[in-house]
DNA sequence: GCCGTTTTCGGCCCGACTGTTTTCAGTCG
């Protein structure tokens, strides 16, 4: 049976917690915690993995035992170890450890003493005073976790970085303005490591006047309450619902403390294990020697892992997975960068849901300074984004082709076509043999099962005009779940057809995903970046399709649109599925992609 | 339970904060 990677990764992460609420060894305990991060970050799923016959002990934090139980649930669909110890301890102790504020072991009080197991019976078990009264805990405690209660009921989960990244930047430039006593200040966390959700906002600076910068963000008017006021680090809940924290540190070892704050936990645990290992100790204001006991500040992150013996890795690669091997054998990719993109080919205009002429958007992708584009309004068959009929589009074509002669890029023809439900196209053979570019996307019959979706994504992709598979999953974060379908099967049938795959850098969709576009990247599928623009002012938007593909490992060369204009022609006049060899060429040639 | 520059046993990341405590346990990131 299939078993998705976030069940898996679900389901040791409440072993951990059950053997901590047990009181099993904290050590075993981390050990399922990590496993859990790990297997939720990796790029290939495990059941296939399982059925190919790979050793899963080669993963990083799992073993025998673990890499057992996946098997076993692999095979029987359930884990014996995980059913026993349901079984012995209270139920429902595990719902109890979700809310923030109780931990294990106050949850197996409250379940023994108390017989309570969900969150409605802590609610009660406050009102009449029953938890204050246990062992350990006292009114304070009580009133803390009903806040907590109430918090995780009326603030929704974590925040898209389509919303998080604005609002984290306006923050920061409008301290820097009201307090010049600020040397640095930048985001840390999840936001610097471009997850696609943020769960708070954390600021990390320099500042002459600490005390000013901290006044001034309590004071700001979309701060609706202050959560922590304090000498070194300001909490509080801005207006859509974000938690923001502020820290100030010493400019002598801000590379420390940003490092520190950056994460991810999980990398930051295998950093420190290695840095033991060679009598080394980390924390946030440097590194400690475990023999002379003096500790090294350190002004930038690149002389912090320096000091270890490792290159810099950056942010979006700190994930805690693979990095640290990489780094230490030297085989850190060199990331793609938003100037190395020479063009966007997902681009609409009034024509049909756009907001602005074909002319303006031309202009944003000279602006860009890219060397081509193409113009995608949408077919007919999405009447509601006003797409176009055969002739409407043909007309378009002979206007684009007129625009190009005073032109200082390469307008490419395109269309953003409708894969229908039975994985046909929305316009006939013919008229997509005219178009340059065609993106074909799903946007109706989201609900399909599996299979019937993988068949009907795998025959667009069979289709000889079509070029790029656009916002393959259709998710909107935080609104529209992704459709399902057989992530391998459709890969594989990218690779084989030559089909490019697209990263959508629209920040609602961020489509294909980070660990999607590791596993095409690793397969060897073309990808491109777009912004799917539909105003002028998007096509700065690429920095987030840039970052999902940093977070991929891509470099220069696994992006179809780092490529030349003569390179990326020479790739869409080739056909389908020949055109692979010119990527594969440019892909193995050295001096290919990202270079101009 | 995992893992190896002190390798098959004996270690295992680190500090801050809070509330309940007279020296610390629990929780969090």
């Amino acid at each position: 049976m299939t078993v998705s990677n976030q069940e898996i990764s679900q389901l040791f992460e409440s072993m951990g917690a059950l053997l901590e609420i047990k009181g099993d060894s904290i050590f075993k305990i981390r050990a399922y915690q990590r496993a859990a991060r790990t297997i939720n970050d990796l790029s290939f799923p495990l059941s296939t993995a399982v059925d190919e016959g790979m050793d899963l002990k080669k993963i990083p934090g799992i073993g025998k035992a673990i890499s057992d139980k996946i098997r076993e649930l692999h095979t029987t669909g359930r884990v014996s170890t995980y059913d026993r110890l349901l079984d012995e301890l209270p139920s429902g102790v595990l719902s109890l450890v979700d809310i923030p504020g109780i931990g294990p072991k106050t949850a197996l009080l409250i379940g023994k003493e108390l017989g309570i197991s969900s969150i409605e019976g802590v609610e009660q078990s406050i009102g009449d005073g029953r938890l204050a009264a246990l062992p350990g805990l006292g009114q304070k405690a009580a009133d803390s976790i009903l806040r907590h209660i109430q918090a995780i009921r009326t603030k929704d989960q974590r925040t898209p970085i389509g919303q998080a990244l604005p609002l984290a930047e306006e923050i920061a430039s409008t301290l820097r303005e009201k307090c010049p006593g600020i040397i640095e200040l930048f985001p840390a966390g999840s936001l610097r490591r471009w997850e696609e959700t943020i769960g708070d906002i954390d600021l990390v600076g320099v500042s002459s006047n600490p005390g000013l910068a901290a006044q001034a963000l309590v004071s700001l008017p979309m701060v609706k309450e202050v959560l922590v006021h304090g000498d070194k680090k300001t909490s509080v809940v801005a207006e859509p619902g974000v938690q923001v924290d502020l820290r100030f540190g010493e400019p002598a070892s801000f590379g420390a403390m940003l490092q520190y704050f950056t994460g991810s936990q999980q990398h930051n645990i295998r950093l420190r294990d290695y840095a033991n290992r060679m009598g080394l100790s980390l924390n946030e204001y440097g590194i400690t020697s475990r023999d002379t006991g003096t500790m090294e500040e350190f002004l930038t992150e690149a002389e912090f892992y320096a000091r270890l013996g490792l290159p810099y890795i950056t942010p979006e690669l700190r994930t805690g997975v693979w990095e640290l091997d990489a780094a230490l054998e030297n085989r850190l990719p060199n990331l793609v960068q938003s100037s190395d993109l020479k063009g966007d080919l997902h681009l609409h205009s009034e024509w049909s849901d756009g907001n602005d002429p074909i002319e303006k958007m031309v202009e944003a992708a000279i602006a860009q300074g890219y060397q081509y584009m193409a113009l995608t309004d949408h077919s007919a068959g999405l009447g509601i984004a006003n797409g176009l009929s055969p002739e409407r589009l043909e007309n378009q074509i002979a206007i684009l082709k007129s625009m190009q002669e005073n032109c200082p890029i390469t307008i490419l023809c395109g269309s953003e076509v409708d894969i229908r439900s039975d994985g046909s196209m929305d316009y006939s053979d013919d008229i997509l043999a005219k178009l340059d570019v065609v993106v074909a996307s799903v946007h109706s019959a989201m609900g399909q099962d599996s299979a019937t979706m993988t068949q009907r994504i795998i025959k667009a992709m069979r289709h000889p005009s079509v070029t790029i598979i656009g916002h393959l999953s259709t998710r909107l974060l935080g609104q529209r779940p992704p459709t399902e379908f057989d992530l391998e099967a459709v890969l594989h049938a990218a690779r084989e057809t030559g089909t490019a795959l697209e990263i959508n850098a629209s920040p609602e969709r961020l489509d294909l995903k980070d660990t999607h576009a590791y596993r095409a990247r690793e397969l060897g599928v073309p990808l491109v970046i777009n912004t799917d623009s539909h105003d002028h002012a998007h096509l700065d938007k690429n920095r987030y399709g840039i970052a999902v593909a940093r977070r991929a490992w891509c470099e220069p060369r696994h992006i179809l649109n780092t490529f030349t204009r003569k390179q990326f022609l020479e790739f869409i006049r080739t056909p389908k599925p020949d055109r692979l060899k010119v990527f594969d060429a440019l892909r193995s040639s050295p001096s290919s992609g990202g270079l101009s």
